[in-house]
DNA sequence: GACGATACGGAACGCACGCCCCGGTTGGCA
DNA sequence: TGCCAACCGGGGCGTGCGTTCCGTATCGTC
């Protein structure tokens, strides 16, 4: 690959980066072009479709996010909340994340995959309701995620879902 | 009027119902008028814009909603867990209840009025976390009415966030 | 320094949608 | 029944977006 080939790419993903991360998988493709100094046929140069670019730029920090959840817990529903915090603070701050569910099935199938293993130990250790599946919790996490960027609090939306995930009921 | 003029503008309603309910707003007017058997010009004759459409046929199904909240109940928090239990019904029935949260500024605006009173009598009887406001509780809503329509479990999920929703935290 | 392959940029295409315009038609009153 | 106003239909305009095409500039090699 040439120089200012790469030198190119680069720009694109740095520009794709931060206006992904602020507005969205929404954001017109000639805009991330143009802040990236370039034309919109050099973005296809790189990157197929939009989507691609997308994926490109999420893929790899949804990929840590689930890493994360990898490391051993000694309680499992700690890990299953502190995986779901980490979500959602990783939403608040960046729009793209909540995004990412809708736009690549890869990306929201490995999702599936890693909050399905979390999910499943937290219910079989008690401590959340077994009538929710893996589906239901991305389902509502996507919900819950696009409603940090409309004014909600972050801190108390997070708590409310966490709290009615437990298997205990009202007194 | 004339007439036909108002049998037709029924026709537009009609058609504008069942498809604003299945596909949400997003549908496009061509498919309502073509539905109606009508042309666009026609729709346009009767609503000056495509969202006053929108709220003709969701704010008598927004108002009676309310109207269903204004009864008094004996506790206020089911009170307000059986409006928000009505919320959902209506939004997995009907895919324009959601919209309506973002489309009409008027509509959010008396649910947010509504939902104001009723979560303030539920917080003020200790039954509900009084971290929550009605603006949280609005923006909450909406993503999860939304989820509805992706094939999670509306009892499952609408139980976790009245679960959630309630003082009491986890043993 | 010249040449060929590679990459660039931006104009242009196709599409979908909300909305408007106008020639033709229809309804209802005299 | 005839006339005029009201109304209809659908073609068309403007816009915004993803994507493609091609003449031109640039890089890397001999």
């Amino acid at each position: 690959m040439r120089a200012d080939a790469a030198r190119n790419r680069e720009k694109v993903l740095e520009a794709a980066r931060e206006l992904f991360a602020s507005k969205g998988y929404d954001v017109p493709l000639d805009e991330i072009a143009s802040r990236a100094g370039v034309g919109p046929g050099t973005v296809y140069r790189h990157f197929p479709t939009k989507q691609a670019l997308f994926q490109a730029v999420t893929e790899a920090r949804v990929a840590a996010m689930i890493a994360s959840a990898e490391q051993p817990w000694t309680d499992p529903k700690e890990a299953l909340f502190a995986f779901l915090g980490r979500m959602a603070d990783e939403a608040s701050a960046k729009r793209d994340m909540s995004d990412a569910i809708t736009v690549s099935p890869e990306l929201r199938k490995n999702l599936h995959a890693a909050l399905g293993t979390l999910l499943h130990r937290a219910q079989e250790a008690g401590s959340v309701r077994t009538d929710v599946t893996a589906t239901d919790l991305v389902i509502l996490m996507k919900g819950m995620l696009q409603s940090l960027h409309e004014g909600g609090n972050p801190a108390v939306l997070l708590e409310i879902v966490l709290n009615g995930l437990q298997s205990s009921r009202k007194p």
